[in-house]
DNA sequence: CGGGCTACTGTGCACGTTCACAGAACGATT
DNA sequence: AATCGTTCTGTGAACGTGCACAGTAGCCCG
């Protein structure tokens, strides 16, 4: 049994397949006589709209690709991909777009995707988590493709717009209540220094700092549990007289209270520790974690905005930051 | 300037439309002075398919949907998600198939699933916790489509094929561990009863103590931190002399977690304390949880090459079961 | 030398849409 | 009565492929 075409419906509805097009697209000048008959006739042969076909003449892909950087392979335990994917796919269904993943991990990833997009099968690209010189962001700038960034993409900032949250606000937030918590010699612990949370975190740490915030008492990590425990070792032995430490992520955070409390430091009373990013595993930690909320479901809600805005023809978008806010637990 | 077609090969290659066609797709019978050349005019032009068109005569749609099923708004906080995501992803490009994402929370989205796989544009369907009863299910056995689920459909198991972690044999594990410990009364948080992970978990534990799993000691949760907190209230005030709790994720361990330490059980001294799933939060608790190991990326491996033998053509596929592994930790 | 096989190549058609255009119906205006 | 504009409808062409088919060339065999 063939799936019906627009021909059928307009056998059907005892139109042509012009008239079947118009209803089907809400064009102007179709009588309502038209309008009901080929309604009733596509309810009634369950017709769908082929949009390969549609694609083909019009030249629009009915999709936007999602594409996820992940140099090193599986490290990345994020949790905030799935809460944009989520609200990706919940924003373009509104626009009758469709959502395809994509991962960028290696030249051959990313040759794949440049193939996809390319091909004109995708109307937009959404980066996430791009890191700086990521080859991927000139290659597609080169094509003529709307494309927009989950976070700023360091270094190119003015050629992918993007959503993100205000990073270094949000570090200065953090390290302005640590200091008036008392504390005197703080410590950080940072994220990859070719990514904006890396970066910006770590100059809103020093921001309000000033020169207190000296090379001694920063530790870089990779955004993994792992790499918190260790980087907190570093610092530890460094100078065991830390009163403070602020973790860039929850989940280095987790790390570093592992390592804090096989030292036998108690947090907050000898160590207060700070978070970034409010995800679920800031309340699963003992003290439960005082840490900085950025708003996922809105970042990713703007960043799709921008992209639909490019699509729609926009030349150039704003992009937009969105601010944090101090959420006070127990560590800190 | 326009993107260089079939025949703009073809004629840089000195060849006709169907000797690259050939090339293109791999055919017998093209000279290797033919094949030279196009791949050649290939590499020049810059050329890349269209998969609009190619699909429009092939009837193949090249991407495979994945629906997720959410029936309550956003309480899902499954960290599983990204590494099925990935998998597939991975699994699926080694094929040229792309993965297009779908939530199906409401019947609005199940109906935009339905029009989206009735238009023909997936190959297959991958479903992601699925719920019992979900009329999805039967809808798209309605129509002619390969679909797989990454974990079992309760009640439709042998409608929809399945790869999944033996989850009533990693309930046995945890609970024979618990007893082994010297454990006497273990009280069970479950997930919700209509998924396998509730289900058959609570099997499993049954399966264990026997007449000793009174209802008394059992309390269900919604896979979330808050459930896990409650549910773990509930039990301690009917019976304060437990002395073991086996929580059906590591997020619910977690909630059970909290409150036992605000009610001032310590663990595992007073009460021994299971979990299962060995997310990233097992690790990040103190103690740090005992728990069940599922192999998601396997599970997720095995659904894909389950899903890829249905789509070339296999009238019926052996669902499968991966075994888990119970990780002694801390906390029990 | 004719016939059959193999290896290879080119061409017309179909896939299901949208879009531009031509034209019909009809009332209003000259 | 002729012209015009508005609203509506149908039709042919195009989008870029794959596939079936026909056809060509070369070779071997009887």
């Amino acid at each position: 049994m063939k799936r019906p075409t627009i021909h059928d419906v307009a056998a059907a509805a005892g139109v042509s397949r012009g008239t079947v097009s118009r209803v089907l697209n809400g064009d102007r000048y179709v009588s309502t006589a038209a309008r009901l008959a080929t309604e009733r006739a596509i309810a009634e042969t369950g017709y769908v709209v082929n949009r390969n076909a549609r694609s083909l003449v019009t030249q629009r892909a009915g999709s936007v690709v999602m594409v996820l950087s992940e140099p090193q392979e599986k490290i990345f335990e994020d949790p905030n991909y799935s809460t944009t994917i989520r609200t990706a796919i919940r924003r373009l269904a509104t626009r009758d777009l469709s959502l395809v993943m994509m991962i960028a991990g290696d030249a051959g990833d990313r040759e794949r995707v440049l193939r996809y997009v390319k091909g004109g099968h995708a109307d937009g690209v959404l980066l996430q988590s791009t890191h700086a010189g990521d080859p991927l962001v000139d290659a597609l700038d080169g094509i003529h493709i709307p494309a927009v960034s989950c976070g700023a993409v360091i270094g190119r900032e003015n050629v992918i717009p993007y959503a993100a949250c205000d990073e270094r606000g949000g570090a200065q937030q953090m390290t302005r209540y640590l200091v008036e918590q008392g504390r005197r010699k703080i410590a950080m612990i940072t994220g990859p220094m070719d990514t904006p949370g890396g970066i910006q975190r770590l100059e809103g740490f020093a921001d309000v700092l000033g020169r207190k915030a000296s090379k001694k008492l920063i530790e870089h990590g990779d955004w993994t549990r792992l790499s918190g425990e260790s980087a907190m070792a570093r610092l530890l032995e460094r100078s065991p007289d830390i009163d403070a430490v602020f973790a860039a992520s929850d989940v280095m955070a987790a790390g570093a209270l592992s390592t804090l409390r096989a030292a036998g430091r108690r947090v907050p009373e000898d160590v207060a520790l700070g978070g970034f990013d409010d995800s679920a595993v800031a309340m699963s930690t003992h003290p439960a974690l005082t840490t900085i909320r950025q708003p996922l479901a809105e970042i990713a809600e703007e960043t799709v905005r921008l992209l639909l805005d490019l699509i729609d023809g926009a030349e150039h978008v704003p992009s937009v930051t969105v601010p944090t806010r101090l959420i006070i637990r127990d560590s800190a």
